[in-house]
DNA sequence: TTCTAATGTAATTGT
DNA sequence: ACAATTACATTAGT
């Protein structure tokens, strides 16, 4: 990812012309200000010293929800999941939120009315679940490809059927 | 199915509001459009007779591989892709463009040296690499988009790291 | 295995 | 051209 390639051999299928020609390319009279590209911030990968309560620093805070389950059953923290998710940090993708059913049934009755919530309404969903509003605004997204998941799957069995309807028919 | 997709997108900064008021779900607190307007300019819908494309309903495709593996010979106007289009996708979207990694090695490529080509470097890539030069614009734009983003992002890291040191020190 | 949270990015829209 | 957002294709966690 983000790999420069400035690499050696790029033009050996094409004919050796001004492609990409000097002054074609000089044509760069632009601000352009080179950065080297960095790291794809992943807000919840650093390690937070003492705070570790909520609200207190900006973002980030690790453990979103991890105690709103109405089951009472709190999620173990076992070692072998301080594990994994120290290696998910390295790997850099987020560990995988796990609504519980109540955050989830009001996501659902929002999504019923407005599958497509604006920033308020998902700050406001945001603020009412305890979640970050990112993880809000994922959800909906999801939610919305499925509905369009189903949709599709639904058409073609309604296709499948009128096809082998046809053909039925014209089989008497 | 009684499916709904009350399209409803907002932009921010919007005054806050009672958290789950009737209007506000129903996103109509605010001017929105995109409910029911004429159909955007789609060229690739062509042959489609069948009604007004709502671009965010159901596509129902059955799953045409867009897919074209390795080594470029995209498509982008081949017959392929007009046979594509006037099968499954009758609706407002592209189908959107899978480059290939050699593609994206050359326009990455160019992209370290001139990241806002003009009209006949566009076109000149489009044509060695296949594509439609309309790609390749949109492409530019994602790809400065991406560099920003990831500029801002390590200005973020940095000055939240900075704050931490300061903190640390202070403990000491 | 199935479902779905998360990621990356092409495409769209409005300014 | 940019900014924000969406759709879409994939990866991966439970």
């Amino acid at each position: 990812m983000a790999s420069l390639t400035v690499s050696a051999h790029q033009n050996r299928s094409m004919p050796r012309q001004s492609a990409f020609s000097i002054d074609s390319i000089l044509g760069l009279d632009r601000p352009d200000q080179r950065t080297a590209l960095s790291a794809p911030y992943r807000p919840w990968t650093d390690v937070k010293p003492a705070g570790q309560n909520r609200g207190v620093v900006a973002d980030s805070d690790v453990s979103v929800d991890v105690r709103v389950n109405e089951d009472g059953k709190s999620y173990s923290k076992s070692p072998a999941d301080a594990y994994r998710r120290t290696l998910n940090w390295y790997i850099g993708r987020r560990p995988r939120t796990a609504f519980s059913s109540v955050q989830i049934k009001i996501l659902e009755s929002v999504f019923q009315v407005n599958s497509y919530p604006g920033i308020d309404i998902r700050e406001e969903l945001a603020k009412k679940l305890h979640l970050d509003e990112d993880r809000i605004q994922i959800w909906f997204q999801n939610r919305r490809a499925k509905l369009k998941r189903s949709h599709r799957e639904s058409q073609f069995l309604m296709v499948k059927n009128v096809l082998s309807d046809l053909q039925s028919s014209r089989e008497r």
